[in-house]
RNA sequence: GCCGGGGUGGUGGAACAGGCAGACACAGGGGACUUAAAAUCCCCCGGGAGCAAUCCCUUGCGGGUUCGAGUCCCGCCCCCGGCACCA
């Protein structure tokens, strides 16, 4: 250590395995507050001169980076990987480092059980993020990004994870976002990218397009701005192609549950129908219609097509909606409705999506004049406009049942529309009245020949029915919307595509990428529509790459999450910039073996890596469709009853910790505050006891060296305890149970330390590797002081325990009376159940509880309970 | 409203597959060592009754199943997260 001072090693050019002894230079680092207090002690815990010493070393020797030669020759790849961070210029917080911690403890242990695990780590470092802090701080992204960049880095080598710093990634470097753009560009051609004209959620505060995504409730994601509807023309990828692959592909994945199904929420799959309602032409007086007969044949006129999962309530269709946006409105609309419609139209166009999506809010809606023949019934039903109904989903148009639809219900009491019920549940009868709609299990009424189907089979005959007649269709609708990847802003990759008027949109070819990224003073956005970029003509000035005719570049740059769908792809072929991904290196390591991330990006970011990972698959450029095999989420760490936040006041900054106590230290106690996927609460004092059982565990190994009794032979009862934790610790971190595998080696620790004892080297040397996924250096330094002259991380150094010492000798066997607890007895492992009630009957306790009472029936767990039922 | 997750000492949290509730740790109290502190070590620590042995109560609330329920079933209450006029 820090005492023993060797020369200072040479670098050697050994990557990952097969390293020589370490050695340090022998320059007493700087010391912390907890280091300054143990100077006078040679043979103290000293963390912050073993860390330096150890990240110095790892550093040297190249322990966690990869040559390119040793990426293509893995035989036991592992690919370690974790959600990468936006530099923010803060710095690192406690939930980046709990996270990071969390996955590199995984990694760590991994590579203990002898697999070569690869652990790159890089920056999000583009996006509106950065962008809106170098705005207000008044500062270029472009210098910026480098600095946050940079401390960003001092900071993960200071908490020690194995981080391959020859493979990082930088989503604003051109050497990246150049790939970016590629696929953009192979999106294209595949046709999974178009322009169109769409209503978009617009935030004018961050002054651009949010994807549906980043509105959360109405709001703005990162702003809590209500977001409002504006047409522009947008880049979209075409992610509903992919619907039902993304849906059914989330049974092959080993994936935290509810991340499961917060991606099957979102993609949010109902089975249903397409109905079609013919509007009957505008006649003066009397509209038409044979009553009671159904729609024989599909007429000339417009006809308007609904969606719904319950056809088989198509007999209570007593009026349509359409949305106010619905393209029909203008050309149904009878000329004396004419000027209240257009009025509607209009307050519903103001209203933002707040506003409108207020569900508790009272039915608004306007009679457009119309009225449509309901196919079931052949009566015709007005139609009316109403902001309930969205246009972005299904047709943008219902039919409304208001008897067996809360919505239309509440819609129909206010303008006075009849409510007919066509269910009727077990208690009920074709005329039992309705408070509310009705939307339990039941069976068809008023339904003509349907009447009495259950509902479910209503539902397939009734669309069978009209199928016949062309009116109806089985259909599938999602909620899932394509992907809107334009933003206006400038901190972002330039989407790689000029516009020609003769030839169109051209894409930028891929010999020509990167479109780089022009460094503007002015890159405030604003109120036009448009990025920044179009302000800078000198840049979107160019010549078409097709017909080489004058062409404007496209001024949008793609959205950030674009740039984190692929990241884990371009990881291991970062030595490779003639393509993004390396075929042999890819196939080798790819998908991604464990994937651990915070849940916010259960739906956002997961969903578009799986699907650019899908398209590239069918591109052919990846072998796999799924890029991740294995996703666990890890929990939120909670102080003074809140998540931490600036504006909460809550924040603790991590590096005064580290330098105190140790990033050893800092990484148990985050690791034991709570179940790791659930997250916990951190207390400042709760430190103590992780720092604590580092300095015993130090003491007792350091001593179990150096002491002559330490050679002796373990302890028996020391010994057994020691292989039962071996097997815990082995079952629970590969299940990231992290707090109780730590409690494990705590309370082995304490056994082995009972009374002040001297310990034996053979009970403690164990524990070296079981610490070393958590607390790393002092792993390293201990294993050097047990004798070793290889990293405790090189080979395989993981425990095995033995399964007979594992085995109870003997076992404390409960003894109950009637359930309740009167004593336990001391017995051998096996003991049948009459020497164990003989041994509980010698008992004063359990004999004073039998005493005048019949035991009708003993009940006997070998090796666990006895229990006396009396009477 | 719908979909997840949860409710256990002063606190964070343990508890295999229904079998000794409260592991491990923090905070608190007492003690050893020390000129003093730090570090280390030992003891106590859910509530109530009792000198004690011991007994009673206790896992959000109310029922149930069982020899036995924190754990299973039924009905509630509350908290956290996500989605939400999605037809």
């Amino acid at each position: 250590g820090p005492l023993n001072p060797t020369p200072r090693p040479t670098k050697l050019a050994v990557y990952h395995f097969g390293w020589i002894r370490p050695a340090w230079d022998g320059q007493p680092p700087k010391q912390g507050i907890q280091d300054s207090m143990e100077q006078d002690r040679p043979d103290a815990y000293a963390p912050g001169a073993i860390e330096k010493k150890w990240q110095k070393t790892w550093e040297d020797l190249g322990t966690n980076r990869f040559a390119p030669e040793s990426l293509r020759n893995a035989r036991k790849p592992f690919y370690n990987l974790m959600m990468f961070p936006y530099p923010s210029a803060e710095g690192l917080h406690v939930g980046n480092i709990y996270a990071f911690a969390g996955a590199d403890v995984h990694g760590r242990y991994q590579r203990l059980t002898g697999k070569e695990v690869f652990e790159p780590i890089g920056f999000d470092a583009f996006g509106i993020h950065s962008e809106n802090f170098a705005l207000k701080q008044g500062v270029n992204p472009m210098d910026l990004t480098p600095r946050n960049v940079a401390n960003f880095t001092r900071q993960l080598r200071r908490i020690g994870g194995m981080f391959d710093w020859d493979h990082t990634v930088n989503t604003s470097d051109p050497a990246y976002y150049r790939w970016t753009q590629w696929i953009f560009v192979q999106l294209f051609r595949a046709g999974l990218a178009e322009r169109k004209e769409a209503p978009v959620n617009w935030c004018p505060s961050c002054m651009t397009v949010l994807a549906n995504e980043q509105v959360i409730g109405g709001l703005c994601e990162r702003c809590e701005t209500p977001v409002e509807q504006r047409h522009i023309a947008q880049w979209f990828f075409r992610i509903t192609d992919f619907t039902q692959r993304l849906l059914d592909n989330l049974k092959t994945l080993d994936w935290s549950d509810t991340t499961l199904k917060a991606q099957e929420n979102w993609i949010g799959r109902s089975e249903g129908a397409t109905l079609t309602f013919p509007v009957l032409p505008a006649v003066e007086g009397a509209p038409g219609g044979g009553a009671g007969e159904a729609v024989e044949s599909p007429h000339d006129g417009p006809l308007i097509s609904v969606f719904t999962t319950r056809p088989d309530t198509v007999f209570g269709a007593t009026y349509m909606v359409l949305a106010p946006e619905h393209p029909l409105v203008g050309a149904i609309t009878t000329p004396d409705r004419r000027n209240e419609v257009e009025v509607y139209m209009q307050e519903a166009a103001k209203l933002d999506l707040v506003a409108r999506q207020k569900v508790d809010k009272t039915k608004t809606g306007v009679f457009t004049g119309a009225m449509c023949l309901n196919p079931a019934t052949g009566e015709p039903i007005p139609v009316w406009i109403a902001d309930y109904v969205l246009i972005e989903y299904g047709t943008g148009a219902i039919m409304a049942v208001p008897g067996h639809d809360q919505r239309d219900f509440e819609f129909a009491e206010v303008f006075g529309l009849p409510i007919p019920r066509v269910v009727a549940g077990p208690e009920e009868g074709a005329d039992t009245p309705l408070e509310e709609a009705y939307l339990g299990d039941g069976t068809l009424v008023n339904s003509g020949r349907f009447d009495g189907l259950p509902w479910r089979d209503g539902a397939r005959a009734i669309v069978e029915w009209l199928e016949e007649k062309g009116l109806a269709e089985a259909k599938v609708n999602y909620r899932l919307h394509d992907w809107c990847i334009s933003r206006q802003r400038y901190w972002g990759p330039p989407i790689p595509i000029i516009h020609c008027e003769t030839c169109g949109p051209v894409p930028v070819p891929e010999e020509k990428l990167p479109v780089l990224l022009p460094r503007v003073e002015d890159f405030k956005p604003d109120d036009s529509g448009v990025s920044p970029l179009a302000r800078v003509e000198e840049w979107y000035k160019t010549d078409c790459p097709e017909c080489g005719g004058e062409a404007r570049r496209e001024t949008d740059v793609s959205d950030t999450f674009l740039d984190s769908s692929w990241y884990f792809l371009r990881y291991p072929s970062t030595d490779r910039d003639d393509v993004p991904m390396d075929t042999e290196i890819t196939e080798r390591w790819l998908p991604v073996d464990c994937y651990i991330g915070g849940e916010e990006h259960a739906v956002l970011h997961l969903l578009y890596a799986r699907f650019i990972t899908m398209a590239l698959k069918d591109m052919g450029h990846v072998n796999f469709e799924e890029p991740f095999t294995k996703f666990r989420k890890h929990g939120l760490i909670i102080r003074e009853g809140a998540k931490m936040s600036k504006s909460k006041g809550n924040v603790i900054v991590p590096d005064p910790i580290i330098e105190e106590f140790g990033a050893d230290t800092f990484r148990v106690y985050l690791m034991f505050l709570g179940p790791f996927p659930e997250g916990g609460d951190y207390r400042d004092e709760g430190i103590q006891g992780p720092y604590g059982f580092l300095h015993r565990l130090f003491d007792t190994v350091v001593s179990a060296v150096a002491s002559p009794e330490g050679d002796g032979p373990p302890d028996p009862q020391v010994e057994q305890k020691l292989h039962k934790t071996i097997k815990q610790v082995s079952e629970q971190v590969p299940n990231l149970q992290y707090n109780t595998a730590i409690a494990a080696m705590m309370e082995y620790l304490n056994a082995v330390r009972a009374g002040g004892r001297q310990a034996a080297r053979a009970e403690v040397e164990h524990l070296v590797p079981l610490i070393a996924p958590f607390a790393p250096h002092i792993a390293e330094e201990l294993w050097e002081r047990l004798g070793n002259d290889r990293s405790v991380f090189e080979g395989s150094n993981w425990p095995a325990f033995d399964p007979e010492k594992v085995a109870e000798e003997t076992v404390r066997i409960a003894v109950q009376v009637n359930g309740k607890l009167r004593g336990t007895v001391e017995a051998p492992a096996g003991t049948s159940q009459e020497e164990a009630e003989a041994l509980a009957r010698d008992q004063e306790n359990v004999t004073r509880h039998l005493e005048g009472l019949t035991v009708r029936r003993v009940v006997f767990v070998p090796n666990r309970l006895l229990n006396f039922v009396v009477g």
